[in-house]
DNA sequence: TACCGTCATACAATCGTTTGCTCAACAGGG
DNA sequence: CCCTGTTGAGCAAACGATTGTATGACGGTA
C-alpha cells in the first residue's frame, strides 16, 4: 500500500466490507435499498419503468460500492460474450503483429475482447487453437491458417455452430466464409513494371513456399509481369527458396551475367538475396536491382535499403475485424464479404531511380 | 459444404437436431438417458460414485452428440475463468512479440487463455485496459506499464480484489507484486567490458528515455562500467536520444575524435548511431565500435551486423506466466516472486574481434 | 425379520443477472 | 362509484453447470 492514493475512513470501511463479503453484487444493493434485484437491474440498465428517485439511489449506491456486473452471469444468460478468437501463425513476424494491432484497434473501439492463439505453422496446433476457441464459445474467429493446412474440418465445426469465421491473408476456397487478402497479383506486376522501366531485362524470382497460396500467386504475377513487357520466361531464373541450394544457383546466374534484377517472394529472402549479390561482388542497384515484398522493417535496416511492395497489414487486420463484427451483429445475413486490399510500391535504394 | 469431410446419414440427422435445439447441454443427455443432470455431470467429470454402466453410456452419448460444457456456466459457479489478461505497450516491437510468445506457450500448456491489450505507451489506454480486464474477471494480469505511468491506482483496484498481478520488464516500486525484469546492469557492464578490452577508451552513451526505469539503469551501468576500468565519466559523451539534436552532437564528437566507441540504449538507436557514424566517414569497427542492447532483428540486418546485449525476451514471458499461475493456484501464499534474468553479449561485426 | 452399511442415483440449492408477467396503487373519466 | 389505464416495483423463471445431502435398493448379519 506504499505510495497508494489517498484514503478516507469511509473508503477504508468499504474496502474491509468488500473483503469480507467479496465483490458486490446486485442482490447486495437490492437488499441495502430494500428493493428487488429486478429493480436494481432495470435501474442500472436504465430500461423498463423506474421512478427517477429509485433509479438515482440505485445508481449512486452502485457507484459508491463499486458495483461491477458479473460477466459470467451475463454471458450465460445472453449466450454471447463479446469475446472473439484470433488464430495466427505467429506474432514475431512484423507483418502479423501489425495485423494484430489493426484487429485490436477495431475490437477495442467496438467493445470486443480478443483471445489470441498461434499455430506456428503446424496444423495440429491450429486444430487445437480452433477447438479451444470453440469450447470457449467465442462469438467469432479471425484466422490465418497454417500453410500446410488442407483439411479444414475444424473450421467446419465452427460454422455448423453458427460461429462466424473470417479468413485473413490465407484463404480456404472450399469453405464459404468471408475473407480479406492482399492484392498480391497487381503488386507483383508493379514490381516487375518498376524493374523493367528502370532498364532491367534479365529478371529472376526467388520463389516462396509451394504450399502457400501466396507463393503460387506471386510466381504467377512474376510470369505475367514478364509477359506484359514481352520478356521471355526462363525456368532457370526461378529460384525455389525452399530448396537447399538456391543461393548457389543464384550465385552461378550472377557470375554468368544471367541476371540483372531479382524479384523476391518477401523481404527476408530479399535480404538474403542481397547478401548473395554482395558476395558476388556486384553493386546494387547499378549492376543488379532487388525488389522485395511486404515492407517489413528489415527493408529499411539493410544496406542498401530495400525497394519493396508494401502490404497494408494493419488495414488487413482492421477490415477483417470489421467484417467479423458485421457477421456477429447481423447473424441472419448469409452473404459473405470478400476483400482484396491494394499494395503499393515503396522505392528505396535497391533499385534505380525512376520518375513516375 | 464443398470439400467437407464425409457425411453419414446419422451425422446429418444429428446436425439437424443440433441446429434446431442449439448446442447440446447436460440436461439433453440426462433426459435422453433417463437419468438426472447430476449423474451426467459426475459421469463426465468421473468423480463421485457412478456405476461403470451408467458412466459408459453417458460418456458415449456425450461424445456422439458432441457435448461441450458451457464455460460461462462453469465460470459463474467456480468464480474463475482460466482467462488471464495481458497489458503490453505494443506488439510491433520484436521484443514484446517474443515476450508474448513466451507467455502464450506457458498459458497454452497450463490450459489458460490469454486476453491481450495494448496501451501504446499512453497511461489513459493502460488504465482502460486494466479496468476492462478487471471487469471481465480475469484470474490474473501480466503487465508492462507505459513509461509515463506514475499513478498505479488502477493496479491497486485489482490487488484489492485479490487479482494477482505480475509486472514485466517495467516495475512499480510502490506496489507489492511479483515481477520479472532483465539483468540490465550487469548487461551494461558486459558491454563496456567488451569495448574496453577491444581497445576503446573514449566511450559514449546514447541514452534512453528518462522516464523509463531501464533508461536510468543502463545509464548507471554505463557509468559504473567506466569506473570499473578506471575511465573518467564525461557528461558530454552522454547523448539523450529524446533530445532533438543528439545526432548533431554525436556527429560533432565524432569529428572532434572525441569518441571511439558508442554504447546505445537499444538496437534501434544503435542503428541510427551507425548511420551517423557512416555519414561522418568513419569505419566501423576499426575507427568506432558500436554496441546495442536487446538483440532485436535489426541487429542482424544492418551493416555491419550489430554487437549487442541479448535480452531473453521469450524467457521473460515464460517466467512471468509461471509466476502468475503460481499466484493464481496458490492464493494463500502472500509472498512475492522477483526475478532478474541474465543478459548475454552477442558479438557481431560492429566491434572488434575479441578472444574471451 | 429387523437392522445397518454400501452403492448408485436423484433432488435441490447455488452462482449473478435479465426479463416476462403479475400486481398494487393511484388517477381520471363517465 | 365503478371501470380503466398508467406507473412503479416485485416474483419467479430462466441461463447450464456443480455439488452437498437425501433417498432407495440391495445384501449381509444377528
Amino acid at each position: 500500500m506504499r505510495g497508494a492514493t489517498g484514503f478516507t475512513f469511509v473508503s477504508f470501511i468499504l474496502k474491509v466490507v468488500r473483503m469480507i463479503r467479496g465483490r458486490v453484487k446486485i442482490t447486495d444493493i437490492a437488499h441495502e435499498l430494500g428493493v428487488s434485484t429486478s429493480t436494481v437491474s432495470r435501474a442500472l440498465s436504465n430500461e423498463g419503468r423506474i421512478s427517477e428517485k429509485t433509479r438515482t439511489s440505485v445508481v449512486e449506491l452502485a457507484k459508491k460500492w463499486g458495483y461491477k456486473p458479473n460477466p459470467f452471469a451475463i454471458n450465460l444468460l445472453k449466450k454471447q460474450s463479446k469475446n472473439i478468437g484470433l488464430v495466427l501463425p505467429e506474432f514475431t513476424h512484423h507483418y502479423f503483429s501489425k495485423v494484430l494491432s489493426g484487429i485490436n484497434k477495431v475490437m477495442d473501439e467496438k467493445g470486443y475482447h480478443l483471445f489470441v492463439n498461434v499455430h506456428e505453422g503446424r496444423l495440429e496446433q491450429e486444430v487445437k487453437a480452433v477447438n479451444i476457441l470453440n469450447d470457449m464459445r467465442v462469438d467469432g474467429i479471425i484466422a490465418s491458417h497454417a500453410r500446410a493446412t488442407s483439411d479444414f474440418s475444424h473450421y467446419l465445426d465452427l460454422i455448423e455452430d453458427d460461429v462466424p469465421v473470417v479468413f485473413l491473408d490465407r484463404i480456404c476456397e472450399d469453405l464459404d466464409t468471408s475473407y480479406v487478402v492482399t492484392d498480391d497479383f497487381p503488386g507483383c506486376l508493379k514490381a516487375i513494371d518498376h524493374l523493367v522501366e528502370t532498364g532491367h531485362r534479365k529478371i529472376a524470382h526467388v520463389a516462396g513456399p509451394e504450399g502457400l497460396s501466396t507463393g503460387f500467386v506471386r510466381l504467377t504475377g512474376y510470369k505475367e509481369g514478364l509477359k506484359v513487357h514481352g520478356l521471355e520466361f526462363e525456368e532457370r531464373r526461378v529460384l525455389a527458396s525452399e530448396s537447399a541450394e538456391w543461393k548457389e544457383k543464384l550465385s552461378a546466374l550472377m557470375h554468368a551475367e544471367e541476371v540483372d534484377a531479382v524479384f523476391c517472394f518477401n523481404d527476408y529472402l530479399a535480404f538474403e538475396t542481397v547478401e548473395v549479390i554482395k558476395s558476388c561482388g556486384k553493386r546494387i542497384p547499378d549492376e543488379v536491382a532487388v525488389v522485395g515484398f511486404a515492407d517489413e522493417p528489415v527493408a529499411t535496416f539493410m544496406t542498401p535499403k530495400l525497394t519493396t511492395i508494401m502490404q497494408p497489414a494493419e488495414q488487413m487486420g482492421r477490415r477483417a475485424a470489421e467484417m467479423l463484427i458485421w457477421h456477429i451483429e447481423n447473424p441472419d445475413e448469409m452473404d459473405f464479404l470478400c476483400e482484396s486490399l491494394p499494395t503499393e510500391l515503396v522505392m528505396r535504394e535497391s533499385t534505380r531511380k525512376w520518375v513516375h
